[in-house]
RNA sequence: GCAAGCGUGGCGGAACUGGCAGACGCACUGGACUCAAAAUCCAGCGGGGUCAAACCCGUGCGGGUUCGACUCCCGCCGCUUGCACCA
């Protein structure tokens, strides 16, 4: 016999949406809690099981923090620019907006049928105008700021200062540019001449699969400096509640490393190469120089006798994905350019390569090779016969066989000596000081920190993004839409097909390309690079704190109560975020920080990821695989409040677990069990429940159950919040005589997980007003205090007994209590007691010889 | 290769700060109810051992610390995730 789910459910979702008990209240003298899912991208397939898992996570919290008295912001939202629906439209002809609005009608359709307790006067939607005008406005406010790196802080573009043998218009707005955190750059792209257009990255298998060539090729893009905030985001780190992977994750990815660089003077030119190295201590083994196939100052240095060769390596590189160029290639390759540079230390004459194992985008895109104490190095020198050189030997002073592998640990220096400087008998440390030193004092280089953490390349040569807000003047001037005049609006169009140019669908467009200025009168033409689709989901978090505002993204009113001293109280998403969403939110977050437009330094105080359900066999849930649970079947077989259940109960809510189809059978159980426990059959109140008092022993289950529950749900361990709730549901069931107000605290417990049927129970058991908007229960500690107590006995460590004694007892009655037990006095019997350990209500220990 | 995390019954998982391993649920077994089945209720359920008990073994493997280790330390093995020539 089944609860009447069904009923139960559409009742009171109806009932919600009429009477709004979720609407958002601007009371901002309660206290604010502020819980947010990473919204979704709006996929033609609908909902899938993972996305309800992480969602009825921050919906119990938000439930429960407002049944304790907190005023919750609990929002959702569309990620909806994005590839996939420009594809989509490339086949069928719909226009991505059309294709967004009936994607987005399904997800809500599904989230409500779970009962989700969102305030949707409060969505969001990324790529309606009202949102991306915004996104655009962020944009021009990195386009016209520049980073300050004596106050370590964002300006405005007009208070750079500009250098004195700058002058004319033209050199100065170059100038600019080159410090502004937007800016324009020739950056690699996969470039594919046959379908004319730039692949993203995980398109690039897909086509070369097919057979179709895709290359790196420089093209014009927008970037933003996000390096310049490397510091503090590694630094801010520290401030965050974040899972230690996360944190790992993202020191490793801006990869901050200590350094020096040195030049190298190139023989018989007027160029030297710099390079990067975090052991300069090794500078006196540097038998060679790589520099990156794309480093510009091959062009010059290459000998006529090598230069088809390095321009052959240099075409057959850019040929090469990453991927290639890393994982795959087992052997290193490179050419030599014919030019030698000096060594500054040693001064001895070098020979520079080429190699693609350099990477044209760390440090200087050129490198000192030290084979004996460099591994890469090392194999390099072994394939080409390069010369190997030991300049550092281990501590302990064995010796090592450079032929054989490099000796790349730390160590005392060898070998390293000149006139000026020398690091023969030092430690590495100390070698490191001392030739950072000599560098400095010499002009040959100098101490550098490096971040691995690149520029983010911001533009992508798409329709269905937030148009970039720049015109282009034929003169070659540009102009920067102003704020009144966003936002840029995409164009209608009906073809979605790549200019063919490398340029975006926006290039054929030539009434919305090409226009005159009204505010100058000039011919223009506008940028027809789109954002990429991180771009909206970098803010949307503070969009909820205001979300119909037209004045500006968000009040500062609203922003300060909502985001004030924590910023978002919990965010919950998945792990596969960890490093790039989260690292450009929190990049826009810290120049709107520094502008003083946000409050607080870091966005997102508390971080958790929810685990993957996989499919039941084990693996990932594939369409391929058939594995595939569908969130509507759950719902129309077992009811939403069992849906939100057992994906809390199936385990910890960070790991991974498969589903399983019969576990849901436990949890249903449970509800028709809690349902009985209170109603009969015609949903009518059990003569079982009554006006009584509640005896000790249940009482002690009950205030159990409250307490458990609290601390639980605040450490999002809900598969034990509902352990002991069906714990609850067996003892009282037990009962013939149910106290009324045992069963209302119970339902108040449960409410947070299972919305509809608490609702319902509520109401049967003559509770006031919904049960959501009611006070959450206390526990009293004083009703959890037993009288007696269970202890363990160990005779020698082994269990041999237990006992019941008086609570708090103490160790000389608990011993003797212990010693009355009939299987403790035999395994005492002819044994002498050396030691009594005493835990106190725990255990005894005797220790016997 | 580097980094982080995880290994507990047939299964998902619990176990505070080192103190009764296996809470809760699934599956399974037996029983009650039923003409029968489903549903429901009751009982059992790590392995060995015993008529029953006593007792022995048991948290990936090997060692260590401790009166006492799933928990702490060292070394392996396996799995998951992320990064991947970052000089």
């Amino acid at each position: 016999m089944h609860y009447p789910f069904a009923s139960i459910e559409e009742k009171w979702q109806r009932r919600w949406a009429e009477s709004e008990p979720y609407r958002v209240s601007s009371d901002q003298t309660k206290p604010k809690y502020y819980v947010l899912d990473m919204f979704p991208y709006p996929s033609g397939a609908g909902l899938h099981i993972g996305h309800p898992e992480g969602y009825t996570a921050t919906d119990i919290v938000s439930r429960f923090k407002r049944m304790c008295g907190f005023n919750v912001l609990h929002p959702m939202g569309f990620d909806a620019f994005g590839l996939p629906t420009e594809r989509y439209s490339m086949t069928t002809g719909i226009h991505p907006s059309i294709a967004t609005a009936n994607n987005i009608a399904t997800f809500k359709r599904q989230l409500n049928a779970i009962g989700f307790d969102y305030d949707w006067s409060r969505e969001v939607n990324t790529t309606l105008p009202e949102y991306y005008r915004w996104t655009q406005w962020m944009f021009l406010m990195m386009y016209n700021s520049w980073f300050d790196r004596s106050v370590g802080k964002a300006r405005h573009i007009d208070e750079l200062p500009i250098p004195a043998d700058v002058t004319s218009a033209a050199d100065i707005e170059t100038y600019r540019d080159a410090h502004r955190l937007a800016y324009i750059a020739y950056s690699p792209v996969n470039w594919c001449e046959a379908l004319g257009t730039v692949l993203a990255n995980e398109e690039v298998d897909e086509w070369k699969e097919k057979g179709y060539t895709v290359e790196r090729r420089p093209m014009r893009q927008w970037m933003l400096r996000i390096t310049e905030y490397a510091e503090r985001l590694l630094e801010d780190l520290t401030l965050l509640d974040w899972p230690s992977s996360t944190l790992e994750m993202q020191r490793h990815w801006i990869g901050k490393s200590q350094g020096a660089e040195v030049h190298f003077p190139v023989q018989d030119h007027e160029h030297s190469i710099t390079v990067f190295t975090t052991r300069p201590d090794t500078l006196f083994g540097a038998t060679y120089l790589v520099v990156a196939p794309e480093h510009p100052i091959v062009d010059h240095i290459v000998s006529e006798q090598h230069r088809t060769e390095v321009m052959a390596y240099r075409e057959a590189t850019s040929l090469k994905s990453d991927l290639e160029r890393t994982e795959l290639s087992k052997f290193k390759t490179g050419v030599f350019t014919g030019a030698y540079a000096i060594n500054p230390a040693s001064s001895q004459a070098v020979p520079v390569w080429v190699a693609d194992y350099v990477l044209a985008h760390y440090g200087t895109g050129a490198i000192m090779a030290v084979p004996g104490h460099d591994e890469r190095d090392h194999e390099f020198a072994t394939s080409f016969g390069l010369p190997i050189v030991q300049v550092v030997t281990p501590i302990d002073g064995s010796s090592v066989d450079l032929a054989a592998a490099a000796f790349s640990d730390e160590g005392i220096g060898v070998n390293s000596e000149n006139a000026h400087v020398n690091l023969n008998g030092l430690p590495t440390a100390d070698a490191k000081a001392a030739i950072i030193l000599w560098l400095e004092t010499s002009g040959t280089g100098r101490g550098r920190t490096q971040y691995r953490l690149r520029d983010w390349l911001f533009s992508r040569q798409r329709y269905w993004g937030e148009p970039i807000p720049i015109m282009f003047f034929e003169d070659g001037t540009k102009r920067a839409l102003e704020a009144d005049e966003l936002p840029l609006l995409l164009p209608e169009v009906a073809e979605f097909k790549p200019a063919g140019t490398g340029e975006s669908p926006l290039a054929t467009v030539e009434s919305w390309v090409n226009f005159i200025d009204p505010k100058t009168g000039k011919k223009a033409r506008l940028e027809t690079n789109t954002m990429p689709q991180w771009a909206g989901s970098c803010w949307y978090y503070l969009r909820y704190c205001d979300p119909q505002n037209s004045e500006t993204f968000c009040d500062p009113d609203a922003e300060r109560y909502w985001m004030g001293s924590t910023g978002v109280d919990l965010y919950v998403g998945g792990g596969e975020h960890a490093v790039l969403h989260l690292l450009y939110a929190r990049f826009w977050h810290k120049v709107l920080f520094d502008y003083g437009y946000v409050t607080t330094p870091e966005p997102f105080k508390r971080l958790f990821h929810q685990g993957l359900i996989m499919g039941e066999d084990g693996r990932k849930m594939s369409k391929s695989l058939g594995n595939v649970v569908n969130p509507d079947d759950v719902i129309h077989v077992h009811g939403a409040d069992a849906l939100r259940l057992y994906e809390m109960f199936l385990g910890p809510l960070e790991a991974s677990k498969p589903w399983n189809t019969t576990g849901i059978e436990g949890v249903t159980r449970f509800l028709n069990r809690a349902w009985r426990m209170i109603a009969t059959e015609d949903s009518t109140l059990s003569p079982a429940v009554q006006d009584v008092p509640c005896a000790s022993d249940a009482e002690r289950v009950l205030h159990a159950t409250i307490k458990k529950t609290r601390e639980d749900v605040e450490a999002l361990s809900f598969n034990t919040t509902i352990a002991q709730l069906m714990i609850f549901v067996n003892e009282f069931t037990k009962l013939d005589v149910r106290p009324r107000s045992a069963m209302m605290q119970f339902v108040q417990c449960l409410a947070p997980f299972a919305p509809h049927i608490t609702e319902e129970l509520w109401q049967i058991l003559g509770g006031e007003g919904s049960v959501h908007t009611s006070s959450f229960p206390e526990f009293d500690a004083s009703k959890l205090v037993v009288d007696n107590v269970e202890i363990v006995v160990q005779v020698s460590s082994k269990i041999r007994g237990k006992i019941i004694v008086p609570l708090d007892a103490d160790a000389a009655t608990t011993g003797s209590l212990a010693r009355q037990d009939e299987s403790i006095a035999r395994h005492l019997d002819g044994k002498e007691i050396v030691r009594e350990v005493f835990v106190p209500n725990k255990l005894i220990n005797f220790i016997v010889r």
